[in-house]
DNA sequence: TTGAAAGCGCTAACAT
DNA sequence: ATGTTAGCGCTTTCAA
């Protein structure tokens, strides 16, 4: 089998009129009828496919968005990026990935990357920005949105939820069954995306409920599964004079219900858990997680919108914050009274 | 902030050289050292980026590989992405992804766009393959790998596990701890990739142990959480006389455990479950899942290196078969003599 | 060693 | 309505 490429002059040739002809083509512009069926033939013949690569160079336009992202194999960002990639399918664009590792070298050869190939667009997913990183995404000249992450600098656009916001109602809905002991799984103790909005949100409830702080009731660990697993398990050993956990995610949330029902306590009867997120998991796990759930999909299809649009009449595209929801499932248990400590 | 964009003629009149010494510079081929470093300063002083479009037009390689995913969303095609997008930075290559959501039209339309794309490799992830599928893969005549999946044609190489002496091995371990009764929850009954294979290694190990494969035990549903939990608690409904479950996905096996623990049964005690996959999860699950893992990263990895391979000196690369290993973890109880059915 | 020039596949302006 | 041609940014002969 030879390896054939044809490319517009061959099938121009083979149909027996020009290369402007055949160009005017396959981007519809009028050509007598007759010319046109010959040119379609010769392209089913030769079975011709454009060469997006030389279009793109003519164009100055790839029609090509580069998406940086922390961890591919997470699927809270799996599922934003269904989102993103949904929607930039459907405006013609096509996804370039560069996975980051949350480590600012591949991040600075993300960059690179994309400006070698020209993307004309870029989303930056989920991890904290940089300052260099910022620049460097400034310096592209290519319109830049964060989705779940923000960057103080109106140059960037970005998609996220009040993060705050959701901390506080989901402590103040545990305060509201009863519980006044809460102890926080609070992620990354300098992460200004999650954990220290998160946290403050945990605060600003707690503290308008009449309930002092408790700094020894917040302990900072990752996001991950393992971590609310350790964490939790070295907190039964040590105490147990709470009785409601708030964990920054999903994932934590369930490593901490190991946790305790391995050390012999139920969920939600000696303690109340109540995840972040809205994993699908979440409904699977026994019992089953309250849980804050973030729009995933929808963030990835906003990020992927408002890019077009800025990739289309470069305007600034702003701030999007999208709604959170509470699952109530069966992982909270409301105090009496006297239960109280 | 004016929008602007260098090219080498820019850096070349800038260092006063010509186009040809600019270029030889970039591609580090010898020049004149003061020339050198002229054309270096000018490349500084401009923010200058080669334009990869312009390389791939010439020279017909766009150090792209494509890659076609049934559905981004899941942890374990994250897995895989990981191991591909690993290698294929390494070895300098870009990633073009597309999510087909297992719909043939977008199938399609994937392999449309990595021609007009010129991508020079294709890895096809997860998805059983159908035979126009196969065709329109053969004639982009670009090397294709598939990971997690085959299809009987020497044109393509593949990694993948042996999922028939998987399942055979997860089913035999069953037995060897004295379960007789085993339920199957078998995933798509006609899928030639994991559905298929699956069932046989169950049915050859039943044989092997002079068990009478009992068809009203196996149950086809899909490979996710809710499957796992519907089918298992309709079958709870229905009857109780098996003493433990292989489901074909940790995702199956989660939500069967979810739907046991419902009914107020217990694992193990009263039901034991073997999941696949290996997922992170199945680790922090109480009681914590028994399963067998596939090495998701590293198929993803061995993808990418048969792919590289393959494009750089057009090699055929065969079907790499990867080994499983059983995670022995809490969710499958041994069976005493007398407890047999 | 360096410069000049052709050409990769395509589009669009211009001429016919 | 169609053909001719310049040129997108780069690499690579070929001459000098």
């Amino acid at each position: 089998m030879e390896k054939q490429r044809y490319n517009l002059k061959d099938v121009a040739k083979l149909a027996g009129v020009s290369l402007g002809t055949a160009s005017k083509v396959i981007n519809n512009q009028y050509v007598r009828p007759e010319a046109r069926l010959k040119v379609e033939e010769a392209m089913q013949e030769l079975d011709y496919t454009p060469n997006a690569i030389a279009r793109s160079l003519k164009a100055n336009s790839t029609k090509t968005i580069g998406i940086m992202i922390p961890d591919i194999s997470s699927p809270v960002v799996g599922k934003v990026l269904r989102g993103i990639e949904k929607i930039s399918r459907d405006s013609g664009y096509s996804i370039l990935l560069y996975n980051t590792t949350r480590n600012t070298r591949l991040e600075e050869d993300a960059i690179q990357a994309f400006m070698r190939s020209q993307v004309d667009g870029i989303i930056y997913l989920g991890n904290t920005v940089g300052d260099e990183i910022a620049e460097g995404l400034k310096r592209t000249h290519v319109p830049v949105v964060f989705a779940m992450t923000q960057y103080p600098d109106k140059y960037f656009s970005s998609v996220t939820i009040d993060n705050e916001e959701a901390a506080y109602h989901a402590v103040t809905y545990l305060c509201g069954k009863g519980h006044r002991r809460i102890c926080l799984l609070a992620g990354e103790a300098d992460d200004p995306n999650s954990g220290i909005p998160r946290t403050e949100g945990y605060c600003r409830a707690l503290g308008e409920q009449g309930i002092s702080v408790d700094p020894t009731l917040i302990v900072c660990g990752g996001y991950r599964l393992e971590r609310g697993y350790e964490d939790m398990k070295r907190l039964l050993g040590e105490r147990r004079d709470f009785t409601a956990v708030f964990a920054v995610s999903d994932d934590v949330a369930i490593g901490a219900m190991r946790a305790v029902q391995e050390a012999g306590l139920g969920v939600p009867e000696d303690l109340s858990i109540v995840g972040f997120d809205g994993i699908e998991m979440a409904e699977y796990t026994f019992p089953g997680l309250t849980t804050v759930s973030q729009p995933f999909e929808k963030i990835g299809e906003e990020a992927s919108r408002l890019l077009v649009s800025r990739m289309k009449d470069g305007k600034r595209g702003g701030n999007l914050v999208l709604p959170f929801a509470l699952q109530e499932r069966e992982s909270v248990l409301g105090l009496a009274e006297e239960t109280l400590p």
